[in-house]
RNA sequence: CGGGGUGUAGCGUAGCCCGGUUAUCGCGCCGCGUUUGGGACGCGGAGGUCGCAGGUUCGAAUCCUGCCACCCCGACCA
């Protein structure tokens, strides 16, 4: 306890942290590069997974489990997958430590117990999954196969930061196989508009839905759909990605089916993902200097009510209010609590309230019993509304989507708002080093072009919108014909 | 892996240049008492191998050498 928000938006990374340690989200770990998840951060986490569950699992998916080793040899049989990652793998080579005979309690490694071959963390799991997938797959009957995972993998990052980049993160990764090329990139798009349905009904955070450039591309994927979202520091995040990975892990693991006629074709596959830095984005979406914002889907806490008790004589009317209001909402499925703690401040508990982004509260004493009402307080924008008790449950139920459809209002206000179009290269270059945000502008499709404005400007192709008309333009830098129309931003 | 910086209590820090009693302060923590209407107060208390190893010295948090760890800026990334 404790919590103060002492940095302030314009110094955006101070405030970041202070907002996820202050709100008691996570905290950096003594292991390199690692988070520990702490419980009320956790319980965000477990909302976003459970809704993005049910979403995989109304549309035909079903969760397994892979191992968390993976055989180098498996590892490097899809090669430009195995290449994207080499350079950020935890690697077991040895399975036994032993007593050091020159230091007292301390141990060393047991050379005799070294790996004939070594194990990688995995950083993704296809290379284990399609290795598996190739002895469940034999006709088309088999197929499709529609797998989720949620696991944790690790990647070795040079630089850190709670949620938006870890050593070790959890997620959902699918892995699914299809016999046909047309029914795979469905599968590849479905899955993005699950991603940007989630993000934009229960996050609250508008997205733009693309492709990315050959560039950006995952490693061993043909194409890589995305959901970008921007953050209020003028800079992009990307939230989710959905690969198309045509027949690449197929072929590499010899994955083949036999089809109605009997002839052997490779498997189209896919691969997907969301992780923890949804929290990351979350976070960075709606916060303000008071500290987080939650929007209700996904607080853990909806409500909270703070009876305040001063004199002895009004405190069994206060509880029993308090008492009446909290068994109500839960019968409502409100996720409700009381803070009732002792020996804490009113003060306290307010700003706790605040600090922790609890969509709505509800002070109770003396004052309220008397006046046969209350303010109901709401977080996202700081205002009140006052409430006789005979109103107030379903006022509180009502609110919950109010309040949610006025944050994504609000995010969606500002998403237009950070999202330029720009046909000169000197705008764009004002608009990227001023304040950033989405800019759409023209690309000729090259990787020069792409390779030349990253290196100017530090914006990179975050995607390659849907649905955006490019007849006419001009690529802002090389003044040729444009391929497409791209949004461009600094990015996390 | 290049360039810069920092390691002192759970957290944030002063002291270091110029070596000298018991290592500073704030937050937090524990105990007692008083306090719930916007981050309470008083009194008392606990907590430290000053990153590690070695050296110089009568004496090292302070000076020297080596090592380790972490942070910031680049290349990489869900």
């Amino acid at each position: 306890m404790g919590n103060k928000i002492t940095a302030r938006k314009e110094d955006y990374s101070k405030w970041y942290n202070d907002i996820v340690s202050e709100a008691g989200l996570a905290e950096s770990s003594d292991v390199r590069g690692c988070m520990v998840i702490k419980p009320y951060g956790f319980s965000i986490w477990e909302l976003m997974k459970s809704q993005l569950d049910k979403m995989f699992k109304e549309t035909g998916h079903e969760n397994a489990y892979f191992p968390l080793f993976v055989p180098k040899s498996l590892f490097e049989a899809e090669e430009k997958n195995a290449e994207g990652f080499a350079k950020e793998c935890a690697i077991v080579t040895h399975y036994r430590l032993k007593n050091d005979p020159d230091k007292k309690g301390k141990l060393i490694i047991d050379p005799d117990s070294k790996l004939e071959e070594e194990l990688i963390v995995r950083p993704t799991s296809e290379a284990i999954i399609w290795k598996t997938y190739k002895n469940w797959i034999q006709s088309y009957r088999d197929l499709p196969i529609l797998i989720n995972q949620w696991a944790n993998v690790v990647r070795w990052e040079m630089r850190t930061r709670l949620f938006l980049r870890t050593a070790e993160f959890l997620w959902q990764e699918g892995h699914t196989a299809h016999a046909t090329k047309e029914e795979a990139l469905n599968e590849t798009k479905l899955i993005n508009d699950i991603y940007a349905e989630f993000a934009e009904k229960y996050m609250a955070m508008p997205v733009v839905k693309g492709y990315k450039s050959e560039s950006e591309r995952f490693a061993g994927a043909e194409e890589t759909l995305c959901i970008e979202a921007l953050m209020q520091d003028g800079k992009a995040l990307q939230a989710g990605t959905s690969h198309f990975l045509g027949q690449n892990f197929a072929k590499a693991f010899d994955v083949k089916f036999a089809d109605k006629s009997g002839k052997l074709e490779y498997v189209w596959a896919t691969s997907w993902g969301v992780s923890t830095r949804l929290m990351g984005a979350l976070i960075m979406s709606h916060s303000d200097d008071n500290g987080l914002v939650l929007p209700p889907f996904l607080a853990p806490t909806q409500v909270i009510l703070i009876p305040v008790i001063k004199a002895k004589e009004s405190s069994d009317q206060i509880v029993e209010r308090t008492n009446e209001i909290h068994s109500k909402l839960k019968d409502l499925g409100v996720r409700v609590k009381i803070d009732d703690r002792e020996n804490i401040s009113l003060g306290f508990k307010l700003n706790d309230s605040e600090v922790k982004g609890i969509p709505m509260r509800i002070v109770i004493g003396l004052k309220e019993i008397e006046n046969n009402s209350a303010d109901i307080f709401y977080r996202h924008d700081m205002s009140k509304i006052n409430s006789s008790f005979d109103k107030i449950v379903d006022k509180i139920f009502d609110s919950i989507e109010l309040i949610q459809d006025n944050m994504i209002k609000l995010s969606n206000e500002r998403l237009k708002s950070n999202t330029h179009e720009v046909d000169s290269y000197d705008d764009f270059k004002n608009l990227i080093e001023s304040q950033s945000g989405f800019v759409i502008a023209g690309w000729d499709g090259t990787k020069e072009t792409e390779e030349a404005i990253k290196n100017e400007t530090k914006a990179t192709i975050r995607c390659i919108p849907e649905n955006i008309d490019s007849k006419g333009v001009t690529c802002i830098y090389s003044g040729k014909p444009a391929a497409h129309k791209v949004i461009f931003s600094k990015s996390y």
